[in-house]
DNA sequence: CCTGAACAATACAGGGTTGTATGGCACCAC
DNA sequence: GTGGTGCCATACAACCCTGTATTGTTCAGG
């Protein structure tokens, strides 16, 4: 091999931005938690030094906030739309359900990211807490408007949600088919109600695609 | 006044044992996370340099090793304990949720700060892995002794033991009138049944000590 | 007494991380 | 081309943490 350049040896490398290091920040947090977010390990798979980061950050802290903000902007702006506009308890939980088991928009793992980080952080916990309760109240006020008594749809709400939250933290590593084989059983255990056979083989078949 | 010291000004400082860097060493897991048990915090909670700890252990790993032991034999076997030996699902559901309150045996936090070490490390995540399903199925055995069918049983002893972890995972920090109000609800959530107000009463009274 | 074990203090080497300061280098404007 | 600006590399100072080696200190028992 030639020395010299003229091939693809030397790559081009476009110039990073802010969003670039973010998006880097926000995978290393969900992966390896908050004290695994080092200036230096960041530069290292970006292949950079630390002399960008500190372009475009004034510290770590800088970042850490960006990444708050990030969470708190995109995670649960998508929760809420999540199970907006449903005409039905079965099409509500069960959009519920694909939201948590379907990494696209609303990613469960960079939630549990931020709580374990609440866990260490009082800025955070308190951010972390009026987003929980903000969510639990928006499924207690769906379960009112699919006919549950106040009270009652309050405590659906949160066994739901903690549910999931739960299931996240324990993260037993289950098969989608695993979890769609239980779906019935799990839709009356939230509801008290029965789901009908047409809809759950409906939503079975949509999600037979992902692990 | 008692003897032998003669009122030395200067703290005799009784010798550090083994147990004594484990007891320190699970508060701060539960209360900082792995990361921040370190030889050196360790130390100087303990008022004692680090010589004392490279005595007791031979490595930070040693330690470590140590405290999933000691988790592993505490933690769990209360947890076992915890509703054996109950004659109604009545009993063993409120036993179930003190055991998850009343911080004395089993210790909630510990297991959440087990869990979010597991993220980061994979030997830990097998080893809570199999604990998390031992423990769903002997909370599934047990609804199944009280007249739920198995898969029933089996779903609604994930659906509850989920809901307890993502709660204390959730950290809502909720007073002890505020869970106690809605037990009722909770309970028929759970179990799809009533709850006998009058043992619902006693329980209620029986818990109004702790926050 | 004296010896050896239990336990702790001190000192040092090696590695890793954050900031900051400063020096390139490309590229676009004028 | 001159200059400025965006972006990155390099070098350095100040910590912090681990592990190991070495040297005390206390105390029981032959």
């Amino acid at each position: 091999m030639t020395s010299n350049t003229l091939m693809t040896q030397n790559a081009p490398k476009p110039p990073l931005g802010r969003a670039n290091w973010l998006a880097i920040a926000l995978d290393t947090l969900t992966q390896e938690g908050v004290n695994a977010v080092q200036i230096t390990r960041l530069a290292k798979t970006l292949d950079v030094t630390r002399g960008s980061f500190y372009w475009h950050f004034t510290s770590r802290d800088d970042l850490l906030g960006a990444i708050l903000k990030e969470w708190h902007a995109t995670n649960n702006a998508h929760f809420d739309h999540s199970f907006r506009n449903c005409d039905s308890l079965d099409e509500s939980i069960l959009n519920f359900f694909e939201t948590w088991v379907n990494e696209g928009q609303f990613s469960p793992p960079l939630d549990q990211a931020i709580r374990d980080w609440a866990q260490l952080d009082h800025d955070v916990l308190e951010r972390v807490r009026h987003e929980d309760t903000q969510r639990i109240l928006r499924i207690a006020e769906m379960f009112h408007r699919f006919g549950f008594a106040p009270e009652d749809a309050n405590v659906r709400a949160r066994v739901l949600y903690f549910s999931q939250v739960g299931y996240v933290a324990i993260n037993l590593g289950e098969a989608m088919g695993e979890r769609l084989s239980l779906l019935a059983l799990y839709y009356t255990a939230y509801t008290g109600r029965t789901l009908d056979p047409v809809i759950a083989a409906k939503f079975t078949h949509k999600m037979q695609g992902t692990p």
